[in-house]
DNA sequence: TAGCATAATGATAACTGTTATCATTATCGT
DNA sequence: ACGATAATGATAACAGTTATCATTATGCTA
């Protein structure tokens, strides 16, 4: 049972405050520059204790681990490759058909990823400029 | 336009013989227990050349790349989260969702990764234990 | 409310997977 | 065979993350 801390709370109300996906080193620095006092050990262990309780959402990108508000409805992430941009979608049938697919091979889901890759509108028209 | 040295060409008969999913260092194991002489680098680097020629396939998992036989039919993984068994599964139907999904939010698609966690049925059979 | 066990903090060392460097060697087209 | 180009391998460097450890805060409990 992880305690909410006043670093954690800063940490939880810095990720609340927007749609944004932020990893550790952004989160040091926000915090950081709005006057608090932290560092990146804490902001690690905050944010890991964060997501263990449910209350912040993360995903796992090539290089590093991204933390977002927590949703109680699953979404997934298409991720821009020009410019980083990261849009969110859900769709309940996916979730449904990995379900499906889960129980024919056995297993006992806990979780899942699902990350598209691709150009958003904005790279896709300076591509063909 | 890549070389396919001898060294890759080791890389790639390794991964073809099986259907396991290898990261750089089992791959040098391999290959230096079965007596070829492959530095780490040049494993890493031959593995980004086949990769990149479409010979072999990859996924990035949260702390490392595991690579494996290419499939021309994309399939996506389920892992089990007690003893590292990966499953491969694929649904036409899914697939056809995404993009979908994608077009919805003006993105163009050029990849995507969908990674299942659960315990697979040995592992769970044990955790009833 | 004081005392105390437990957990969190923060600076920094350590670790892991991966990429860069660079001198040497192999490859391939002419 | 020559020469340009690319690959190799040992190792340094790098990025993200976790471990260490002395110090500080937290929150029971008496």
């Amino acid at each position: 049972m992880p305690k909410l801390t006043a670093q954690r709370q800063a940490i939880l109300d810095l990720i609340n405050a927007s749609n944004r996906h932020w990893d550790a080193d952004e989160v040091v620095r926000a915090l950081v520059d709005a006057g608090a006092s932290i560092g990146i050990a804490t902001v690690y262990r905050g944010l890991a204790a964060l997501e263990s309780q449910g209350l912040i959402d993360s995903i796992q990108l090539a290089d590093k681990k991204r933390y977002e508000r927590a949703d109680k409805a699953h979404h997934d992430h298409m991720v821009c490759t020009g410019c980083g941009h990261i849009e969110e979608f859900s769709h309940d049938t996916i979730e449904a058909l990995q379900e499906a697919a889960a129980e024919k091979k056995g297993f006992k889901l806990t979780g899942h990823q699902l990350v598209m890759f691709g150009f958003c509108r904005k790279c896709r028209q300076e591509l063909h400029t």
